[in-house]
DNA sequence: CGCTGTTTTGCAGAGTGTGCAAGAATGCAT
DNA sequence: ATGCATTCTTGCACACTCTGCAAAACAGCG
């Protein structure tokens, strides 16, 4: 009766094969550029088939990443909708953060994804694409929260839904400027960009408004 | 001393099959889907050869759209930078505008870029990273613009920057939401959507501060 | 018509990504 | 330990996107 997740040999053997094949694919790409590092080349270091590499990761780039499933995590969301402070701006900020950081596995060979994030931008945005591939599922959460919200008591669901949408977006844009810093920066930790990706937003916004 | 533009044939006819190909790619995408509608279905339907498909556009998701040069029109931001208002989000928000409008050519067979945003809300993201990939030189405009603006005169041009950036994936996230309500809605004129973007922004970003 | 520059096309090839079936490894029960 | 079920790996064939190159077709112009 061995599923999933036994804690035996299976289990542990595929995170080694996981965080393998990324340190693989995120060094070569920091050696010999992002586009002459092949599926083939990075499986080959890895010691792994190239067939074997989509076992694993959907893409490349999501293995330069490190990036995993591509699912949401429910438990995520039913804490963050457990534990929400009255400001709806640093609520949404938390649940797009902690969608960026589940996904990607963790980074212990130093600041090999800093290094890599440094080099290659493009990638950023193609971590915030894949949050928006969720904001159906994260939009009806949020316009949740927004029904509790006393302002945006008298909106329609949709009118919720639609300012949900909104926030979401924006949220995640400021995330994405607010990470684009960090690589320069190695004296910040990652987890200050959260902090300060809101703050820029509300200052900014103050003076625009 | 033909070099290009030259109003004659040569143009004429380069503007046609890049019609041709547009359309056959699009009703391809509704017909049959959008991963069905490969580069070879299109281009036999549009008389060229495949490689001739890719002298016209750089991917096939361009061709669906009808997404021409990927480059800034920098008239465009000339036109725009000598035409501002007192609304710096609705300037900024024109330019994105301004920028997803003249990367497209215009849809002439009735609606059909509607119908294949309808049906293919991914192609939205995809416009919106291509914006993203510009938002350097456009970061810089904003930038600019910024320096006469009063409430930020007394902050540093990196601050600015940064502030432009901001600016600029925000209004982006609202031209997001707003144009992916479009679609379903037969009726709107497509310009709306960007004054509602802005209108939605404002009015969302105001019940959260 | 003949000259010049542009466009189209076929071809070869690199690279990504998937389905399938055989084989290897693992966990578990006896 | 041995056998059995499940899962993981791998090789192979294949479809597809996209690029470079060189030959051929084509437009424009004297």
């Amino acid at each position: 009766m061995n599923e999933i997740a036994d804690g035996g040999i299976r289990e542990r053997k595929r995170a080694a094969t996981f965080r393998t094949i990324y340190a693989a694919a995120a060094e070569l790409a920091l050696e010999v550029g992002l586009e002459h590092a092949t599926v083939d080349a990075i499986s080959d270091r890895a010691n792994v088939s190239s067939r074997t590499f989509f076992n694993y990761f959907a893409s490349k780039e999501d293995a330069v990443l490190g990036i995993d499933s591509g699912e949401v995590s429910e438990e995520a969301i039913a804490h963050l909708s457990d534990n929400r402070t009255d400001d709806v701006l640093h609520d949404v900020a938390s649940l797009v953060y902690s969608v960026i950081v589940d996904s990607t596995i963790v980074d212990e060979s130093g600041d090999l994804r800093r290094r890599v994030l440094e080099k290659y931008p493009q990638l950023l945005t193609r971590q915030i694409m894949r949050v928006s591939a969720m904001e159906d599922r994260l939009g009806l959460v949020v316009g949740d929260w927004l029904s509790t919200e006393p302002k945006f008591a008298s909106c329609t669901p949709e009118e919720r839904l639609e300012a949900a949408q909104i926030l979401l977006s924006v949220c995640l844009a400021a995330m994405r400027v607010a990470m684009k810093k960090w690589p320069r920066d190695t004296s910040t930790d990652p987890h200050e960009n959260y902090t300060r990706a809101v703050d820029l937003l509300r200052t900014v916004l103050e003076r625009v408004s």
